[in-house]
DNA sequence: ATAGGGTTAG
């Protein structure tokens, strides 16, 4: 193939302009000139008059021909150009190839791209590097990984931009070990942009520890290296690594940009720690217009449970997109506001982006938790037709969700057969739990047998099926449901409530005493539970997974995590302050109760979140208006 | 002539 290709360039036909005469030396000048200032009219002037006379210009001056058509996004005369240079039988040196190919990878023009590609009698690193980076964008990810095992069949030796481009299509760990220890066989570990993508892929495939090897052995500090391993943390719910990574990063020099933080926010977020969130609210103020950071902040005060600073965010935000809509949507869903949230995605319909799936999963648990049945079989129903989304598990989750709140169990069952897609394990839990507020012990029981099928280990199945038998006074089954556990080797995941008091977060787990103030707690807690009873307050025991009695069962529920977390916010935080405890469980009844009552007597606002949403305790009702 | 980090739901 080489030997046609240099036969082919020496047999063309090239006016150089020392041959040529006066009038094709300054044409091709101007041409020059016109390409090197980027004035693409008068150098495609210049073009049509050097084809009428057979002359061709420097491959060099093409390729900033080219460049400039990159610049001016001119698509077309982008093509002109690349049909002009190969005119007359002309094979053009690989770098203006490469160039050309270049442009249509960035006018997003793939097979175009391909073509030329396969079409190039000569492949270089750049040529190969330029096609895998394209297709890696484009997620097409066997392409790209195809491309890369060609180009090493061919002899072409992979380079830093290879390994960086290739690295964000593995989807394999097997593939990702291979290409490691090839990159450290050749030695370009130590590149930034290798590294950095080292550790996003790691990351990206749950490899945190991995990720966190690559990061130690940097050797020269790299702003991107430091906040691609944050991102790692933050995005795999350990926010608390990822908050003090940001630490020793600006320890180390340096600054704070958009990336790492709007991965602080999102550590922040998961971590419930709003006055954090709120001190790096004030390093975004500088970056106002960055779209993804307030997206991020929107929900950071979203979750945090402060809806207003984020209705005063969202209202602000110059530009909004489809996720921004969502977050507010679902944000104030989850917070009890969720005629709000519906009004909200009424004005996003006439003013605001198309609506995807995660928006209507919104939608949905906006009516699902406000008890809208009818509303909420609309949106479902009408999805498809009028933003062409289909409905996924999620939506029928959410659905399913909707129709258990109401009680409306035979109606569940219906969806869960007419399902288009197979019912997940969130689908029988769904049922579960139905059945379980709504006392269908035999239901439950074919719910959880179904769960169980798809999910053995699923501890949440075991615990809510021993409620409802326990519910029920069947002990006798609670003892089996047990047994089985324990044969199993599944433990219930203990109860654990969190609070930040002065930017430090203290943490509660049920039956562990080892809080400094635990003694102090508890007293200060009989103290409120004889005022309650007192008041009324009778302990809802039907939420007790033991099969005990009387004073027993009482005092199982006093130790729930959440309990001590409130008593223990009362007497740290001055009464101003809103007291925000974060929980890994659904908050109990009982607890539920107790936090209406306390909050009406302490005068205090009490927010509580959960898994799912949030509960705002203010003057003895809850905005989740005792439904969830 | 070729390469890097961030946001919604689950």
């Amino acid at each position: 193939m080489k030997v046609v290709w240099r036969w082919v360039r020496s047999c063309a036909s090239v006016a150089s302009p020392t041959t040529a005469g006066d009038e094709t030396v300054s044409l091709l000048n101007d041409f020059a000139t016109m390409c090197h200032q980027r004035d693409l009219p008068r150098a495609m002037h210049a073009l049509d008059a050097m084809e009428r006379r057979g002359v061709r210009a420097h491959d060099l001056t093409y390729a900033e021909l080219v460049k400039c058509c990159l610049a001016r996004r001119a698509v077309s005369v982008g093509k002109r150009v690349h049909r002009h240079v190969f005119s007359n039988g002309y094979l053009p040196e690989t770098f203006l190839v490469n160039t050309l190919l270049n442009m249509y990878v960035k006018f997003h023009l793939l097979e175009e791209a391909h073509k030329l590609f396969d079409e190039m009698p000569e492949r270089n690193v750049v040529s190969w590097t330029t096609l895998i980076s394209a297709y890696s964008q484009a997620k097409l990810n066997d392409t790209a990984m195809r491309l890369l095992i060609g180009m090493l069949r061919e002899g072409v030796m992979p380079n830093m931009f290879t390994f960086s481009s290739v690295l964000r299509s593995c989807e394999r760990l097997s593939d990702l070990k291979q290409l490691h220890s090839f990159i450290l066989k050749v030695g370009l570990e130590s590149d930034v942009f290798v590294r950095s993508a080292l550790i996003d892929v790691y990351s990206k495939l749950g490899e945190l520890f991995e990720a966190q090897t690559v990061f130690r052995e940097m050797v020269t500090g790299d702003p991107v290296v430091w906040s691609s391993i944050i991102a790692a943390f933050a995005q795999h719910s350990n926010g608390d690594v990822a908050l003090n990574l940001y630490k020793r990063m600006r320890r180390t020099g340096f600054l704070a940009t958009q990336p790492t933080l709007t991965s602080v926010l999102r550590a922040c977020t998961s971590l419930s720690l709003l006055e954090l969130g709120m001190q790096a609210h004030v390093h975004v103020l500088k970056y106002d217009q960055d779209l993804i950071l307030n997206n991020a902040l929107l929900d950071m005060y979203c979750k945090c449970g402060s809806v207003e600073d984020a209705k005063l965010i969202f209202n602000r935000m110059a530009e909004k997109d489809v996720i921004s809509w969502s977050t507010m949507i679902a944000g104030l869903a989850q917070n009890g506001f969720s005629l709000e949230a519906l009004d909200l995605f009424d004005s996003m319909k006439v003013m605001g982006p198309k609506p995807n799936y995660i928006t209507m999963l919104g939608v949905l648990f906006a009516c699902s938790h406000a008890g809208l049945v009818n509303e909420g079989w609309n949106y479902f129903r009408s999805m498809k037709n009028l933003y062409g989304i289909d409905s996924e598990t999620e939506h029928y989750s959410c659905m399913l969700d909707l129709l258990g709140r109401a009680g409306k169990l035979d109606d569940m069952v219906k969806l869960i057969q007419e399902m288009s897609c197979e019912p997940d394990v969130v689908a029988w839990r769904t049922l579960l739990y139905a059945c379980r507020a709504h006392r269908n012990v035999d239901l439950a029981t074919y719910a959880a047998k179904e769960l169980l099928k798809l999910d053995p280990q699923d501890t949440g199945a075991y615990v809510l099926l021993s409620n409802i038998y326990a519910n029920s006074e069947k002990w006798n089954d609670v003892v089996d449901v047990r047994r089985t556990m324990r044969a199993r080797g599944i433990r219930k995941e203990p109860g654990c409530s969190w609070i930040e008091v002065n930017k430090q977060v203290h943490a509660f787990i049920l039956g562990d005493k080892s809080h400094p103030q635990i003694d102090e707690i508890n007293t200060k807690l009989d103290q409120f539970i004889s005022r309650l009873k007192g008041a009324g307050y009778v302990p809802d025991t039907n939420f007790v997974l033991k099969d005990l009695e009387g004073e027993q069962r009482e005092d199982s529920l006093r130790y729930h995590s959440e309990k001590l977390a409130i008593v223990f916010g009362i007497m740290s935080l001055p009464r101003e302050k809103s007291i925000r405890i974060w929980k890994n469980l659904r908050i109990c009844g009982d607890c539920h109760i107790f936090a209406k009552l306390i909050a009406k007597l302490e005068r205090r606002h009490i927010v509580i979140r959960d898994p799912i949403r949030y509960h705002h305790f203010r003057d003895g009702i809850c905005s989740c208006g005792d439904y969830w």
